[in-house]
DNA sequence: ATCCGCCAAAGTGTATACAATTTTCGAAAC
DNA sequence: GTTTCGAAAATTGTATACACTTTGGCGGAT
């Protein structure tokens, strides 16, 4: 089964609100859609159904798709999820972790300053959110990546939306100390500085929350 | 977005597949399950679609869908994400644990041991991850359930081909000797085991591993 | 007998058509 | 001026049509 075109449209929609080019809350008429991507309603349909399930996109029964405008509180459950993954995971990969590995962090730490440095919102969300599943790759647990994939973007629009460039150097510069803390093999460190990036983050969400 | 119909597909086409009445690899071709069914393709397309999404499914471009036939390896990997869910998930609950909650799991318990009894094979797999999913629920996070539900269903094929009645035995038994722990409080011996529990099912099934 | 190529049959991918529902908007009633 | 009702317009939900790809087999060449 063929889904490269609705792949294609998935990405760009996904990109849009994550870029807040669409708002939360927006209606996602897909004829509209459908003649702007130069396709059928039915690859729309196809790209909305998913996004649904990505929880990015919210459908109601015969009104149509709009942008998800996920409460604190659910952010407040997926961060809790993410704290459960992540500081386990991060233990774990301290253990297993190479010096090749280290290295492989190291580099997408370069490409993270970059982007805060470039001011360029969209791809320093996207690499932020990258540095943890990078994490999950190396430590060879696919399924776990791709979890947390799916957890990161899943609270993308609040976290953007709420995100100014301080927290994001923050972000920054709380990974370099994990990736640090990881080659002295120093897992308790590890866990902590974790558990303590990802308060960070989920606090700089919460403490702006507003009247959705 | 009416999606009411097309969930009553997934529902049917999950129920035939983790009965194993449609085995791992098997085609499902998108005309012959439209006719089954009674509707158009679209529907069956769309039912298809999402459940490819849950890895129930495999979709390969234009081939078709074919059951999914989940490796021992992604297995392994699903448990290690459950491993570090649900040690951290069961502490929290102990800690949170009121009467209350304890006994709605006790109740839950009661129809694990009837459907073990009635040597019903699909009522028992289905309960004995309900379990899992309803210690999330208690705990208030829905996020977490919903995410134990898709990881439990995800390997619910392998589960249910590898485990034996005595198996499920071994497991309920052990769900029993977990809530005892939770009513006392012992987020240690809680942890233990769970970690054991876990261990368990899933040494059941890489034991039996074979030739997908 | 085996392999290659070609054509028909079957199946998937996308667009369009049509049915059913919701939304919009204006006119009538109060 | 506000509310209510209703019909037209817009939008979603499902079915069908059609193009394109894969599959399977038959016939001929080696």
């Amino acid at each position: 089964m063929d889904n490269s075109t609705t792949d294609l449209i998935v990405q760009s929609l996904t990109k849009a609100i994550v870029e807040h080019r669409l708002e939360p809350g927006s209606k996602l008429a897909e004829q509209k859609l459908a003649d702007h991507f130069g396709v059928s309603r039915t690859l729309i349909r196809q790209a909305l159904f998913r996004m649904s399930q990505n929880r990015l996109v919210r459908m109601e029964p015969s009104r149509g798709a709009f942008v998800a405008s996920p409460s604190v509180e659910e952010a407040k459950q997926v961060f809790a999820v993410r704290r459960m993954l992540e500081l386990e995971m991060a233990v774990q990969f301290t253990r297993a972790a190479t010096p090749q590995k280290i290295k492989t962090l190291k580099t997408h730490l370069a490409r993270e300053a970059a982007a805060v440095n470039a001011h360029d919102a969209a791809t320093r969300t996207e690499l932020l959110g990258d540095f943890h599943v990078r994490i999950a790759e190396l430590l060879g647990n696919f399924v776990l990546a791709e979890l947390l994939r799916e957890l990161i973007s899943r609270c993308a629009l609040i976290t953007l939306m709420y995100q100014s460039t301080q927290d994001a150097e923050c972000s920054t510069n709380e990974h370099n100390a994990i990736v640090a803390a990881m080659e002295s093999k120093d897992e308790a460190l590890v866990k902590q500085l974790m558990a303590h990036h990802l308060d960070d983050v989920e606090r700089s969400l919460t403490f702006t929350s507003h009247n959705w």
